[in-house]
RNA sequence: UGGGGUAUCGCCAAGCGGUAAGGCACUAGUUUUUGGUACUGGUAUUCGGGGGUUCGAAUCCCUCUACCCCAUCCA
């Protein structure tokens, strides 16, 4: 595993170091309402990989728990997905169907607790009554129903007894609260609809909130990992295993970033929108960032595991480019695939001075790929070559063929332009040309220089095949939808011409057409009488760019101006403990101002200074450290105290000790809520500030470092932190810091 | 607007008080019968802005700003 692990990674280790988790299992739970696309590539990446990696496993697990939008056929794509990429479920699939029953348990537990009622207000009145982000929302009076009440509703909810929508279970938290979802989440939801799996048994179905939690525990998921956009439905998660006792095995939820990819859409709803517009031919069409789309288009498992390997793993919502992934795909068939010779828009070339006919050795690799292979191939006085290899009049870098400038026909002889014959428009239409017999490939003697070797085929052997050129979907970086569509994002060529050996001998299905791009044998609509390849990816093309991007734009480099938004005004009281602790106590502003706007911290602080009067060092303490601390908790929730720090600071005072190691006290007495003074005599933290007792520790850094002794001189000077920083490590931080510092300046400089 | 998140190179992303990793992209060169590959180099005096604490801050404190998520009987 690399060193530098994501911050999933790190929880796991730890709760297996700590003991938290024997085992580690986790599970991929998608919807099957959908076609998998690339962002659940990451995520089936994520969870079968962190199995994978720690010795645990990964559940597949059919979150199936919403009847109406549910089918089959999406568990079947969705299974396909995960074997594709080569993960392994073990033994079966599970459903979130399967455990309606035990879920219907857990929710008659939760309203013997009183945990749960049967609302019946309606579907607009639930709203309403929810509130707002601002503004608390209020109970409906059903809540107050008895629990034998909710019981019975409930009961005939299950059996079917009422119509959809006139009831619905609550979990019973608190109307107000400041997390929306924790307003009495709905927890069951009447449904007369057949569930694709289980059939017309349920007339009630869990809603995710419920399910999901449940389900995890059931499984005895130890990591539930989902997306970002779940973080705030983690109270209920936590709430209701929480509150009905959940304690042994509790899977807790992680959130991740999900994938973005620019040029392309990955929400299911935009997806569906461009099928069944019409606009792709299908949820496997090749520019579609489904996985289907992919597998189609000629992607192989290998390049979209290590694509989502790549990106890694955080919480900042972000949006890949493109080229990362073409990076992969083509990283990967570099290796893998055979070299063979097509030519898109072909240009005829007869060689006025041959005439004979020859069949010539051609490996199917090249020199850096040590694979073996080779096939045959057919060279005539007629051939093709690309359009775009000929130029009349080149400009200037051009390396391929001109009436002045040779080249070399891959793997066959260097030819010379002749004649250039046009047609009444003055285009191109044939090129009359020369071969030099001494210089076949393998046995050249012609001492013929050429800047470039170009692919052909024989015109009377090449195939007639068709070619799918596939371009990004969308024109625009971060697209809306259908408007931003870009419309050449397909262009078929029905006449590409193809060496014979490819269709005779399919000596594979993907290959590397020399010096176009990475291209794959479409696997339904490929015939041997009409044989169809797709592209899956250019060859990366620094003489095209060339050409193209003369000029880039400068970016505007004007850095933002921000402007700072207003302060809210101080109180009057806190006016006066500031003004007090600006002019009495000599503090600078900054510092009061921290200090004077939370109580917690100024009468802690005050408490503080009449213990030790050094009101400074005592303010930076407080407003800095002990803010910390004072975040979340109350003072009395502290381990330490006011007269502690009093003590801490007089240390650092007389300068038994130095900042550095007053922080290191510090963590010591949040944790334990130990006497400072013990914690540095137990420690032995004093700090050791005799010269004569540090030079010899700089001089034994300053022999292991010659390099960076010669950077510093060098004129890299904020490397002394480096020299500082080692030294204060071999003295265990005890070294003053000031004083190594001016001692390992005096030397070096 | 209340709550929950997030800001490090053009795009991802490490880093958790002591020398700003790495990949993609870009760029220069070497090799090359693919303008591919491979190899070698160059790309952040600076971490959203401003202050503060410290010998030393991307990392700790204060504050401001921008963006994302939450008011489906969806997941």
């Amino acid at each position: 595993m690399s060193e530098n692990k994501d911050f999933l990674r790190t929880i796991v280790e730890e709760d297996l170091k700590s003991g938290k988790n024997k085992e580690i299992v986790t599970r991929f739970p998608p919807e099957p309402n959908g076609f998998p696309h690339i962002g659940h590539a990451k995520s089936i990446c994520i969870n079968f990989g962190i199995a994978s990696d720690y010795n645990g496993h990964c559940n597949l697990r059919m979150d199936d728990t919403n009847p109406t939008k549910e089918d089959t056929k999406y568990v079947e794509a969705l299974k396909d997905a995960v074997k594709w990429l080569g993960f392994d479920w073990g033994d079966k699939v599970h459903f979130t169907s399967d455990y309606f029953p035990k879920i219907y348990d857990y929710a008659i537990e939760l309203i013997k607790m009183d945990k749960a009622y049967v609302d019946s207000l309606s579907e607009d009145e639930i709203r309403e009554y929810r509130g707002t982000v601002t503004e608390a929302g209020k109970r409906s009076k059903y809540a107050e129903r008895s629990v034998e009440e909710n019981l019975d509703l409930f009961e005939r909810m299950k059996n079917g007894e009422f119509k959809d929508g006139e009831h619905i279970l609550r979990a019973k938290i608190d109307m107000g609260a400041a997390n929306m979802k924790m307003r009495d989440p709905l927890l069951y939801r009447i449904r007369h609809i057949h569930h694709f799996r289980a059939k017309d048994e349920w007339s009630i179905y869990p809603m995710y909130d419920f399910a999901h939690c449940l389900s995890d525990y059931i499984e005895g998921v130890s990591h539930s990992i989902c997306t970002l956009e779940f973080e705030n439905n983690r109270d209920i998660y936590n709430w209701v295993l929480d509150t009905l006792g959940l304690k042994s095995k509790r899977p807790y939820q992680y959130e991740f970033a999900r994938l973005g990819i620019n040029y392309t859409v990955m929400s299911k709803r935009k997806l569906l929108e461009l099928v069944e517009a019409g606009q792709v031919s299908g949820w496997d069409d090749p520019r579609l960032p489904t996985i289907a789309g992919y597998k189609r288009r000629g992607y192989t498992p290998e390049s979209i595991l290590n694509f989502c390997d790549g990106i890694g793993i955080a919480k900042a919502n972000s949006m890949v480019d493109v080229a990362q992934l073409e990076f992969c795909i083509r990283d990967d068939l570099n290796t893998k695939v055979p070299r063979v010779m097509c030519v898109l828009n072909p240009l005829k070339v007869t060689i006025e001075n041959y005439d004979g006919n020859e069949e010539l050795d051609a490996s199917y690799y090249p020199d850096d790929v040590p694979k073996d292979g080779s096939r045959k191939l057919p060279f005539s006085r007629e051939i093709y070559i690309e359009r775009d290899d000929f130029i009349e009049n080149p400009p200037k870098g051009y390396f391929r063929l001109t009436p002045e400038q040779p080249v070399r026909l891959k793997h066959a002889y260097i030819i010379s332009c002749k004649e250039v014959i046009k047609d009444d428009n003055g285009n191109i239409v044939e090129i009359k040309a020369e071969y030099y017999p001494d210089s076949k490939s393998g046995s050249d003697t012609s001492g013929i220089k050429v800047k470039s070797a170009i692919q052909w085929v024989s015109a009377k052997d090449a195939k007639r095949v068709e070619v799918r050129v596939y371009d990004r979907l969308f024109k625009d970086e971060a697209p809306e939808g259908i408007e931003d569509i870009n419309p050449d994002s397909l262009q078929i060529i029905k006449n590409a011409l193809i060496e014979p050996a490819v269709i005779t001998d399919r000596p594979d299905e993907r290959f590397q057409f020399e010096r176009q791009g990475y291209f794959y044998a479409d696997p339904i609509d490929y015939t041997d009488e009409k044989p169809v390849f797709n592209k899956i990816v250019g060859l990366k093309d620094s003489w095209g760019k060339k050409k193209k991007t003369p000029l880039k734009i400068a970016k505007s480099q004007t850095k933002k101006v921000q402007i700072d938004g207003e302060v809210v005004a101080m109180s009057e009281s806190e006016q006066r403990l500031f003004d007090n602790y600006t002019g009495k106590l000599n503090l600078n502003s900054e510092v009061a101002n921290t200090l004077a706007r939370d109580e917690k911290l100024s009468s802690f602080y005050e408490e503080a200074i009449s213990a030790n009067n050094s009101p400074i060092t005592i303010a930076n303490i407080v407003a800095n450290e002990v803010a910390r601390e004072l975040k979340e908790k109350q003072v009395d929730e502290l381990k330490f105290n006011a007269v502690q720090i009093a003590q801490l600071v007089k240390m650092i005072d007389d300068t038994t000790i130095s900042n550095k190691i007053a922080k290191q006290v510090f963590e010591e007495m949040v944790k334990s809520g130990e006497n400072p003074t013990k914690i540095v005599e137990s420690k032995g933290l004093i700090q050791i500030s005799d010269p004569s007792k540090i030079l010899p520790i700089i001089d034994e850094v300053i022999a292991k470092n010659p390099d960076n002794v010669a950077k510093f001189k060098a004129g890299n000077t904020k490397l002394i932190g480096f020299f500082v920083g080692q030294v204060l490590k071999a003295t265990g931080g005890k070294a003053n810091p000031k004083v190594v510092n001016e001692l390992v300046a005096k030397i070096l400089l």
